[in-house]
DNA sequence: TGCCCGGGTGTTTTT
DNA sequence: CACCCGGGCA
């Protein structure tokens, strides 16, 4: 038992504790996922059936790295059977097999958000009302609330006050475009992310017996970050647990910062009323952070007066003051920030991988990424627009959806003129119609278009006719072909594939590189299924895709410095935080600063970025910020002056507060920097100047390892066909389709450098050096 | 039907 | 500033 060993008293208690319901309040880096994984670990070592385990995690990531420590300890064999997953991944999977009760089909597709709002758009569009008034993002979230509160079209409309607030913001027929939207995405067999939740709710509430299966089969439930659950995972853990009440939830009150999605942090408070005789744990030793950083943050989250009492201490070294770095610009805050992780880096003799940049909000990301860019640190952005949300990935994807559920409304509109078949708006607009007189889907009405008394041309009728038979001929295959070599072939004779061959602008190459990207990634889906013995299907690969997100997916032999949001960086740590941005109206947003539990929750915030942090945590702010276009004057952020003096390097010029406008000037050894990022992708001929002469040295481009996916085939782990760190004029290179090949120019500035490389085989090619796949050959001179 | 251009508009945070 | 959308034109 010598896992066992590794707690300390209170973290043992709470794994030893397996029977009833039970409540571990966990302090910041006090070993939350070392309770939660030796916790599983011991019930399967006590025992337990893997097949009764649930653990609901709050990412993929999560779930997959706690297994990985489990199996270290029971062995993958058992680890793998454990029910792990997002409670989005999990109930995706539950309702898929339960799909039939709710008269979806098991294959029904997830929606994102997108897609819902595409589907949304459509619906207010015929609907007749005014898209300027009934924004698709407004009523998205409104709906999303709605669900997440278990609120049906029906109820919604029944429901006095919310046709009230409705009719007051001059929206009063949104609940009818919830209901239409309703009906569309059921009719299309999809499910938005809302429905995961909500569906699940369904199926318990009117399918008694499923719940009592499910009740019954999962005899031990654990949820991870408790604090972040809104009220329709609050019921279905509730539910859940109603038999056995064997239920560990796991969370800190303190680092609740998802309110906006519907989290409710009364869910931990309430705990105790739904649960009377749990017990409470709680771990307060930090074992993650400096003295400095934990008393540091303790001293933030003092001033909220919303909190579970907890003293978290630490026995660790004192550590580093909190250094507070104060840039003129947004753009020499990248520098100072960049130059001191330079410098960290070369003093301590560390990896990039040891840094991460923090910030508010996914727009601050851009002045960082100049800065490392210009500095030749490597870097990945976790966040912002995900592989699977480019267009062509989406293009491809939106075939293989149609192909699984022909029902699809949103891949077909997607596909059924792209590439170009001559099926024009005008032809989707009359079949969109049909299919609404008749109540049915888009595809019904293409399968039998005389049927449905589709309004068409004799010459549109026979393209529609040709799309039909295109799609239904794989959807008929589907049991028989391998996922890979349909996805390949669906590629290939749409000819997606060659379009994107055949463009050789920068751009094109990405998206061709993107779509082998997808495409291998499909080649890894299919052999992990045939060496596990499972069924190698296109619809399985699809059915999680949806719900990958990039923190899924990180290389750890990657070396780069981390830049993402705040949120994002929930459950991480690293040992040199960077926290920027540290403005008033930026952090804390302007949107919260009228209401005190707003305020309250990014201060939260706050305290979540700080006790990221291991060794060291520096913040930063600009004194001034081009925001949407144009230059703002900044406050520092009342959240500097909340952190305890005592464990504060302010800099030297600091005043306390408001910002000295006298020293706004650009000068003082700063030239070029500000006004080339300004310009920065622009035609400024000055920053292009700029960017030329960095072009005699050696262009080091940052390592951009595709989101969310796992290396390519084509490119093994000994390097070859690697992405390029270094490329010089006069290398010889070696591509993966064009082969052998001299660099003869080089421009544009880095991650976006272009490389005019000679082939013999197939001539001149302009190629982004970020995501051509070289390798560099030894020097034949 | 498809491409290009100009105007309007928008920023929290994410499964 | 950057994106999306609609209108005008080939």
């Amino acid at each position: 038992m010598s896992y066992l060993d590794e707690l300390n008293d209170s973290q043992r208690q709470a794994v030893q504790h397996t029977q009833g319901p039970s409540m571990v309040i966990a302090g910041a880096g006090s070993g939350k996922t070392r309770v939660l994984t030796y916790r599983i670990a011991h019930l399967v070592k006590t025992g337990v059936d893997p097949f009764t385990i649930l653990a609901l995690t709050f990412t993929n990531k999560a779930a997959k790295e706690m297994k990985g420590r489990i199996a270290s300890v029971v062995g993958y064999g058992e680890a793998r059977n454990i029910w792990m997953g997002t409670f989005h991944s999990v109930f995706a999977r539950i309702l898929r097999s339960e799909a039939s009760k709710l008269g979806y089909p098991s294959n029904f597709t997830i929606y994102d958000t997108q897609d819902s709002k595409s589907l949304l758009k459509s619906v207010i569009k015929e609907m007749g009302l005014d898209e300027k008034i009934y924004k698709p993002g407004v009523v998205y979230s409104r709906i999303s609330s709605a669900k997440n509160n278990l609120i049906s079209p029906r109820e919604y409309m029944s429901n006095q006050d919310v046709m009230i607030s409705d009719e007051a913001s001059g929206k009063p027929r949104l609940g009818e475009v919830y209901m239409n939207y309703a009906d569309r995405c059921f009719k299309a067999g999809a499910m938005d992310f809302d429905d995961l939740l909500f569906k699940t709710n369904v199926l318990f509430r009117d399918h008694p017996q499923a719940l009592h299966a499910y009740q019954h089969k999962f005899k031990y439930l654990l949820v991870d970050e408790y604090q972040d659950t809104n009220y329709a995972q609050y019921l279905i853990v509730r539910k859940l647990a109603a038999v056995h009440e064997n239920l560990c939830v796991v969370g800190d009150d303190a680092q609740s910062i998802y309110s906006f999605r519907g989290a409710n942090i009364q869910n931990i408070l309430n705990f105790k009323r739904d649960y009377p005789d749990y017990v409470l744990f709680k771990l307060e030793q930090n074992y993650r952070s400096t003295q400095t950083i934990v008393e540091a943050a303790n001293s933030i989250i003092s001033k909220n007066k919303d909190q579970i009492k907890k003293k978290v201490w630490t026995d660790n070294a004192q550590g580093e003051s909190i250094e507070l770095l104060r840039a003129n610009t947004d753009n020499e805050e990248g520098r100072m920030v960049a130059q001191n992780i330079f410098e960290t880096k070369m003093r301590e003799q560390l990896k990039e991988s040891q840094f991460a940049i923090l910030y508010r909000t996914n727009a601050q990301s851009r002045s960082m990424e100049e800065a490392l860019r210009k500095m030749n640190i490597p870097y990945k952005i976790f966040g912002g627009l995900s592989f699977y949300q480019r267009k062509e990935i989406k293009d491809l994807l939106a075939y293989f959806r149609l192909i699984c559920n022909p029902k699809d409304e949103e891949a077909l509109k997607r596909v059924i003129n792209y590439p170009t078949r001559g099926i024009g708006q005008t032809t989707i607009d009359k079949i969109v119609l049909t299919a609404r007189e008749r109540g049915t889907s888009l595809w019904e009405v293409i399968l039998d278009p005389i049927q449905s008394a589709l309004q068409v041309n004799k010459g549109t009728a026979s393209k529609i006719k040709e799309f039909v038979t295109f799609i239904e001929r794989f959807h008929h295959s589907l049991g028989i072909t391998g996922s890979y070599d349909m996805a390949y072939e669906v590629a290939q004779t749409t000819g997606i594939l060659k379009d994107l061959y055949n463009d050789k602008s920068p751009e094109g190459v990405a998206r061709y590189e993107n779509i082998q990207e997808l495409l291998n990634g499909v080649k890894d889906f299919s052999e992990q299924r045939r060496a596990d013995g499972g069924d190698d299907r296109l619809d399985e690969f699809l059915m999680d895709v949806a719900l990958l997100t990039d923190a899924d997916e990180t290389d750890e032999n990657e070396d780069y410095v981390s830049l993402m949001t705040i949120h994002a960086a929930k459950g991480l740590e690293f040992p040199y935080v960077y926290i920027v941005g540290l403005e008033e109206n930026l952090f804390p947003s302007q949107l919260s600063l009228s209401s005190r539990t707003d305020l309250e929750e990014e201060r939260r915030l706050f305290y979540v970025a700080m006790t990221r942090a291991e060794r060291r945590a520096t913040i930063s702010m600009a004194n001034t910020r081009y925001r949407w276009g144009n230059l703002t004057y900044c406050e520092p952020s009342r959240f500097i002056d909340e952190i305890d003096k005592a464990y504060v390097k302010f800099p030297p010029n600091w005043n306390g507060q408001v910002s000295d406008m006298s020293d706004l000037g650009f000068g003082g050894g700063m030239e070029g920097w500000s006004s080339f990022n300004r310009q920065s992708g622009g035609a400024g001929s000055e920053g292009l100047n700029f960017v030329k002469k960095q072009d005699t040295a050696p262009v080091r481009i940052p390592i951009h390892v595709p989101r969310n996916f796992k290396k390519l085939n084509n490119t093994n782990d000994n390097g070859d066909y690697g992405p390029v760190e270094e490329v010089e004029v006069g290398m010889d290179v070696e591509h993966p389709r064009f082969g052998k090949g001299k660099v003869v120019k080089l421009e544009g500035g880095s991650p976006d450098t272009k490389a005019t490389i000679f082939f013999p085989g197939s001539g001149k090619k302009v190629l982004l050096l970020k995501f051509a796949k070289l390798k560099v050959l030894p020097s034949t001179a």
